[in-house]
DNA sequence: ATCGTTTTTTACCATAGGGTAAATTTTTCA
DNA sequence: TGAAAAATTTACCCTATGGTAAAAAACGAT
């Protein structure tokens, strides 16, 4: 969901060719799956293109929105990616999409060669936690009003691409809610 | 909240020697405070021995705990550490404790000189960022009894340490809400 | 353009958790 | 050890959000 100067497709492609990473894309179409849960996440995805919808199922089977990732920006699923935990995370295409595979390995490569990857890796991850930490003050300190009317601001984007029902769960609220909400402004 | 080998306190005061570091301590006295909102945060916090919590004020002056922080683990204010914005964050000692104090720059000299110290701060910061994107699943899929029971499974030693009103406002409930809670198991 | 599908809204009642206040228990420390 | 302070529980009613179901609106393929 936010895009770095270093981590750019521009930066991408040019390493790509410069230390011969050989890297995978993939192309998308609106609405299929780019990962599914079960799947091992052998990937970094870089989004050339388009734009992606994390979700996870809860114990009912409902779609949970975890994360959007729009172009420019990296997603995966970090349990699975970081740790060889069992992938829960589904990652679908909410329009056509072409994403940028990265493994394990040639983050590797890129990160002992390229002057300061190693730090802009370390900025990228902080900027994960920091943005995951802030969403939990904002769960614990806004109604859900102020948290869907932030989001607007922060990431209208979203608003465009992706339906009522995934942002509702994204705010953690049903999409009822969501629509008695919006009435209410 | 979470420990690496890597990041020890045998480790930190090895570095200390071999790399000419000059690292601080800071000792506090139960209910001293670490960090107040709105002073700077230039330190990464390395505990070396007692309990730690992490806390915020929402809009009407209630304290929120954010975060706890136990002996052999880490703890900032990300946003002020990392990105220069103005500290929101208290830190508390909840029992005696002593602290490492590392700067920006001695944790850069650490990781230009120790041997996997870049790959384990990127280790780190991806754990930090798992939790805190954990937490939110947990929020979103969760009743505040399972949250409350796997707190209690999980982080046992926070039940010895913390106040139930720091534990509910972790858990993003009101105390009484908490006591109801542990009135029905 | 039209029919069928998908998405969104509305309406109803149910419930988890919040807010206030007071009672009770535990801790602190003189 | 006993009084004061702090922490926790209880009780009451209130509100935001949930769950189910159906209606309305929007979208999409032919």
């Amino acid at each position: 969901m936010f895009q770095t100067k270093f981590f750019s497709s521009k930066n991408l492609l040019n390493w790509n060719i410069q230390y011969n990473l050989d890297l995978n894309n993939a192309s998308l179409k609106k609405g299929e799956l780019l990962l599914e849960a079960g799947q091992r996440c052998d990937y970094f995805y870089f989004v050339l293109k388009g734009f992606l919808r994390v979700y996870y199922l809860d114990i009912e089977g409902n779609e949970i929105t975890h994360w959007f990732s729009s172009k420019e920006s990296t997603v995966t699923s970090p349990f699975s990616y970081f740790k060889k935990e069992e992938n829960i995370l589904f990652i679908e295409a909410l329009e056509d999409t072409d994403v940028l595979l990265i493994s394990a390995n040639q983050l590797n490569t890129i990160i002992e060669n390229v002057p300061s990857a190693s730090k802009e890796a370390r900025v990228l991850l902080a900027e994960f936690a920091m943005t995951f930490s802030r969403r939990i003050m904002d769960i614990h300190t806004k109604t859900a009003e102020s948290r869907y009317l932030k989001l607007m601001t922060d990431y209208p984007a979203i608003f465009q691409k992706a339906k009522l029902s995934h942002i509702a769960s994204f705010l953690g609220i049903t999409q009822q809610s969501l629509s008695r909400i919006r009435k209410n402004i």
